[in-house]
DNA sequence: GCTTAGGATTAG
């Protein structure tokens, strides 16, 4: 089959209505790179945000920002123990310069940080700050500097100063750097410690140890209020001690990543146990591990902000490293990647995270890679994708390679924060054989196809953790994935650039056009012009060109998929599930007792499972006019119920409507959710245009219940799903960049409702993408596209009018070869 | 309020 773009002379949408041309986004091209920090910096496990890539946007969780002290100003009191300090830090050389302008911005720090600030630092210092958060400069108009500012204030907010130390004075593992870190308002404690060898354990103290990891669990959920890290460690005097540490947080645990690491434990507790001691940690205690490769660089992994550090712990880790290289402690198993997986077997497989979907409550389906294939039939699995988290179309090579990994019960529920691109270890997978009867299954042949399973339970170590971006284990399987030629487009800067524009939040996006453009056909009578002579045209005029396509943004569908309202114009994102499962999971908590005369309620208490996990009460109410109407399948109302429940319900009933008690009455959620669900199909409301009341739905007996119905009689104006591309033409040595919007149900012959909730239009979508746009072949291998384009001016931010170009009116059609 | 786990395969 061979496809080809024609001009569509006629053209009507599905609903009969039109959206306007109305576009207004500006591309920044220049957004800088992401620079991640050494090991040995502090925020090392945060992106670094070079200071001219500083947005509202930026999520301050997950970045810190280093830059020069240019400017210290003075402390100011605002009484009681309370101070501000402004000062301007700027980014350093090393960075490079994308905006001559924003390379400096103004930092507010507040309460006891400005007064350990105002005290400890002075210009000319280079600092890290974390757990800001980001404000709207008042003043760049005035100082000329970045139209952000840092705003540093509460617990989360921490400032590093970056300084030289004598040589004598104890140093971090940055010493070959001749460089540490101090912690503004917490100075370095210099004391010794010392270690007991795990042959001289004796019950009831309080110790320091020092061993060789050989056997542990990831971090599992007890039955009480922590995780347990689970482990035994040896050391020289060959003795084996069992330790047992319980935290709260995953982060305090020991990072342990393969057998052979070296931990170092502070302030542990022995235990007679069975015979023999044990350890668990108690008050105060901290952990460091370290790589058991004699050959790799001694770098301690740890959350914590301050620990202890002095050449001798470097001399231990490596005296520990070269002893138990030479015992018969560990198993020496080689590395299993997937091109020598065998059936039945049991490994531990390094790879990185594609995409994800949940199957059901208990079990997730991981997409990972780790650059060789699978020399096994694999069994294959589907999903919506609508559930899939991740980029939803793979790369001709990446899918050859991929693979499909079910993670069950436990490790679900720490697969449901794995996050697309994440580089990950999987502890003792299974490579089964045999048919399958997991819910997402598409069945096949079934008897000798392989798929991967990581079964609930911990035995053997099973689990799966996250390798950090710099640990050793995965520079070669990095080198490997991003020697794939679709990589670039994934997962690293490409993206986070398009976001800028394509995630740019909602209110900004509220449509400001000068006015629509006039209707016009392209009809086979028009010329055709040079992309030149359309760039010198004026706007509000209809084109028609041959031209290439050479690239286009974003590159994942799901980033371009969008909602918008055909009344204000105004175009959001697309609620993820993370999200709506928070929302309906707050709602299901208080779901209060509706008593509308005109419905009919049915209560069931569904048991929960623990305290984090409480029962709820799961109400459905009837309309009683529907029931008379022998309709009462078409629409049904919920309450407290999760979005996994109105997805289960959803496959039962027509509709569904999630409502919450108000006053006794029925009312609908806040319209960030969507109000509406129909099999797979979602329906959301515009929060502007809607004036929401829930009240009894009038139905004549031959009147159809849809989306339309329920939406008007609900007072609420349905969003329309809205597909938005920028496409890159090129013409000989020419290009022009033109959206692709108003007509992109036409253009991919598909409804974007479809596309919203079913795999297969979305599949229709990538296919045309990929073969106007082949991923890595040469523009002489690009079709050649006849297409139609109009003109039309967008205002901008600064009051001036800037002509935009879009493709209308035209559609990939498909003809015999 | 101060437990939880204490290695040793799911059975999808």
């Amino acid at each position: 089959m061979r496809m080809r773009i024609t001009t569509a002379c006629q053209f009507e949408t599905k609903r009969g209505k039109r959206a306007s041309l109305l576009l207004n986004y500006k591309l920044c091209t220049t957004m800088p790179g992401r620079v991640v920090v050494d090991q040995a910096n502090p925020g090392s496990h945060l992106t670094r945000i070079p200071i001219p890539g500083i947005n509202t946007a930026t999520d301050s969780s997950q970045a810190s920002i280093r830059g020069k002290v240019i400017q210290k100003g003075p402390l100011v009191s605002l009484g009681d123990e309370d101070f501000v300090l402004k000062a301007v830090i700027e980014e350093e050389e090393s960075v490079q310069r994308s905006s001559s302008r924003n390379m400096s911005i103004n930092v507010i720090l507040f309460g006891g940080l400005a007064k350990d600030f105002s005290e400890a630092v002075s210009r000319g210092e280079v600092v890290v700050v974390t757990g800001f958060t980001v404000g709207k400069s008042p003043t760049a108009h005035k100082d000329q500097l970045h139209p952000c500012n840092l705003l540093l204030s509460g617990d989360d907010a921490c400032l590093y100063v970056l300084r030289s130390l004598p040589p004598s004075v104890s140093r971090s593992p940055a010493a070959s750097k001749r460089s540490s870190t101090s912690k503004v308002s917490k100075s370095a404690k210099v004391s010794k410690y010392t270690y007991v060898p795990l042959n001289e354990l004796k019950p009831g103290a309080v110790v320091n140890v020092y061993g060789v990891v050989v056997f542990f669990k990831q971090p599992y959920k007890t039955r009480g209020t922590d995780y347990c890290s689970s482990l035994k460690i040896t050391d020289q005097s060959n003795q084996k001690v069992g330790c047992n540490i319980f935290c709260e947080r995953l982060e305090d645990h020991p990072k342990i990543f393969q057998l052979g690491d070296i931990i170092r434990m502070h302030r542990v507790k022995t235990q007679a146990f069975g015979g023999s001691i044990n350890l668990l940690n108690t008050f105060g205690f901290s952990v460091v591990t370290f790589d058991g490769r004699p050959e790799s660089t001694v770098v301690p992994r740890t959350s914590s902000k301050s620990f202890h550090f002095e050449p001798e712990d470097k001399q231990t880790v490596e005296e520990l490293r070269t002893w138990a290289a030479n015992q018969d402690l560990l198993p020496t198993t080689p590395r299993i990647h997937l091109s020598s997986v065998q059936p039945q077997s049991y490994f531990d497989l390094t790879c990185q995270l594609l995409w994800k979907a949940p199957v059901d409550g208990t079990c997730i389906l991981l997409k990972v890679w780790d650059g060789t294939r699978c020399v096994h039939p694999l069994q294959d699995f589907s999903v919506e994708a609508s559930v899939i988290e991740g980029p939803f179309s793979l790369s001709r090579e990446r899918s050859d390679l991929a693979v499909n990994i079910l993670v069950f019960d436990n490790h679900a529920e720490i697969a449901r924060q794995l996050k697309p691109g994440a580089y990950l270890r999987i502890y003792n997978l299974h490579a089964t054989t045999g048919t399958s009867s997991v819910p997402c299954s598409s069945g096949g042949s079934g008897q000798n196809q392989l798929a991967f399973h990581l079964h609930g339970g911990t035995s053997y170590g099973r689990g799966v953790r996250v390798l950090p971006d710099d640990s050793p284990d995965i520079q070669e399987l990095r080198r490997v994935v991003e020697s794939y030629p679709d990589d670039d487009n994934d997962f690293n800067l490409n993206d986070s650039a398009i976001m800028e524009i394509w995630g740019t939040p909602p209110e900004t996006l509220v449509c400001v056009c000068s006015h629509s453009p006039p209707e016009r056909r392209c009809g086979h009578a028009l010329q055709q012009v040079t992309l030149a002579e359309v760039k010198q045209s004026g706007p509000d005029q209809l084109f028609h060109v041959n031209a290439q396509l050479k690239s286009y943004q974003p590159r994942h569908l799901y980033q371009a998929l969008k909602l918008h309202c055909p009344k204000c114009r105004v175009i959001q994102e697309i609620p993820d599930d993370d999200f709506l499962s928070e929302t309906f999971l707050e709602a299901s908590k208080a779901p209060g007792h509706i008593a509308d005369p005109w419905l009919l309620s049915k209560s069931i208490l569904l048991p929960g499972d623990g305290p984090k996990s409480p029962g709820r009460t799961l109400s459905i109410h009837l309309s009683k006019e529907l029931f008379g109407e022998s309709k009462s399948k078409d629409l049904i109302y919920v309450t407290g119920a999760t979005l996994e429940d109105v997805c289960q319900l959803a496959a039962a009933y027509q509709y569904i409507l999630p409502v919450t008690a108000s006053g006794g009455s029925a009312s609908l959620m806040d319209l960030s959710a969507p109000f509406l669900f129909r099999g797979n199909k979602r329906y959301y409301g515009c929060k502007q245009c809607s004036q929401v009341s829930v009240k009894e739905l009038k139905v004549g007996g031959s009147e159809e219940i849809n989306e339309e119905f329920i939406a008007e009689a609900l007072g609420i104006k349905l969003l329309q799903y809205g597909l938005l591309l920028k496409l890159e033409l090129q013409q000989g040595r020419d290009t022009l960049e033109v959206f692709l919007w108003r007509d992109a149900e036409t253009f991919f012959q598909v409804s974007l409702e479809d596309v919203a909730a079913n795999q297969e239009a979305q599949n229709k979508i990538s296919k045309t993408m990929d073969f106007l746009c082949p991923p890595g072949r040469s523009m002489a291998e690009h079709p050649w596209l006849d297409l139609c384009l109009t003109t039309y001016t967008v205002k901008e931010d600064d009051g001036l009018k800037h002509v935009c170009y879009q493709v209308c009116q035209t559609s990939t059609t498909t003809t015999p070869p």
